[in-house]
DNA sequence: TTTTGTGAAGTTTTTCACAGCG
DNA sequence: CGCTGTGAAAAACTTCACAAAA
């Protein structure tokens, strides 16, 4: 079975909106309503929840809880995915203590800096190598995944000798460039600039 | 002219790339290259490029410094924005030690935060209001953008109040939740949990 | 010759519209 | 009757392929 890039994003939407509406009590929703709330067309949100099997019932709309465990199956993982993160900064420290983190999908098992003030010691109970280790590390603990937050000059270095430990499958970066990895390995990017700049550009754009 | 939303996406990358070749004194640089330090098709990087009228150079390029100040141009803005950010947690304070917010298209004006630790004070040099005030404060200081990183549950009730003092005409939300807002405001979303579950969700399917 | 600019073709994603089921 | 599921149409976006310019 194939799945869209944009489907999966939206039903990550669904499933946070679902453990809302679950919480408040609420047991039979509609795509309608759901649209509604997530400024989507309802034929969109049906499209998207029948890619995976007939889980609503015609005429009433979708059961609460019964599509929030089918999503949060759709969304498990097979196992505990193994993370790293690379630059201990303000943003990556944000990141360490962020909601997002807080997933029982993975564990922060080593962090990376170049401050000499952060290595060695532990941070939020992570252990913080200094980057030149980083090849051996990752391939010591086995590691999966990367986050990036390092300045956007320090990012391809960086992915390269992670990448070198040849443990490494998927990147999610913050930093403000393109780093070039082997195809083996999946990139995500949250570019915080450049969704300023398109705010700031499309805005522009409306005022004429 | 009617530019598509994933051509200044890439409009911010080829800015940076070409910012970088500047530096390093290249002249001239061609579509292919281009493609290839971002990953990205040549015909596509030409697509874009001629969006904004012949710009380069036939059987030669590019020339670097003439598109940089292009693209500069097209992402220039007719004013300093006005901005504010609600939401002074540890995401919050990184993004305003962010690089990307060392822009001179706009200017944090205030912060607003429930914490009474931090109302009153100043941090970084930007003062910061109790949440109550943030209509009044708004309009006062007619700000036109709203930075959002307060967490999901709190995230609906800011902009409605924000969105009150009707100067606001763009969000950009770190907040991991939708938000509703009148046809008028533009809104961009960083949802920093949401691309790991990507992440995660195709690496799975990579897996099998 | 090289490399751009661009219609046309291809692909992906969204929306429509309605049959079909409860 | 109401609302889902889904082919078909439309829209958005990318890639191809080649004419045309330097």
């Amino acid at each position: 079975m194939k799945v869209a890039e944009p489907t999966i994003e939206r039903l990550v939407q669904y499933y946070r909106l679902l453990e809302l509406l679950h919480e408040e009590g609420r047991r039979v929703v509609s795509s309608q309503e759901i649209g509604e709330m997530l400024s989507l067309k309802a034929s969109q949100v049906r499209k998207d929840l029948s890619y995976f099997g007939e889980i609503g019932k015609r005429g009433v709309g979708y059961h609460v809880e019964k599509l929030y465990e089918h999503i949060k199956s759709i969304l498990s993982t097979p196992r505990l995915w193994r993370i790293a993160l690379v630059g201990v900064g303000r943003l990556g420290e944000a990141l360490l203590g962020h909601k997002a983190f807080q997933s029982s999908k993975f564990k922060v098992l080593a962090l990376f800096d170049v401050d000499p003030g952060k290595v060695g010691r532990s941070i939020l109970g992570i252990p913080c190598y200094p980057i030149e280790k980083i090849t051996d590390v990752l391939r010591e603990q086995q590691v999966e995944i990367l986050i990036l937050t390092v300045p956007a000059a320090a990012a391809q270095g960086c992915v390269d000798r992670a990448v070198a430990a040849g443990t490494i499958r998927g990147i999610l970066s913050f930093a403000q460039t393109a780093v070039i990895v082997p195809k083996s390995v999946l990139v995500y990017h949250v570019d915080i600039a450049t969704e300023l700049e398109k705010l700031l550009f499309f805005l522009k754009q409306l005022e004429r």
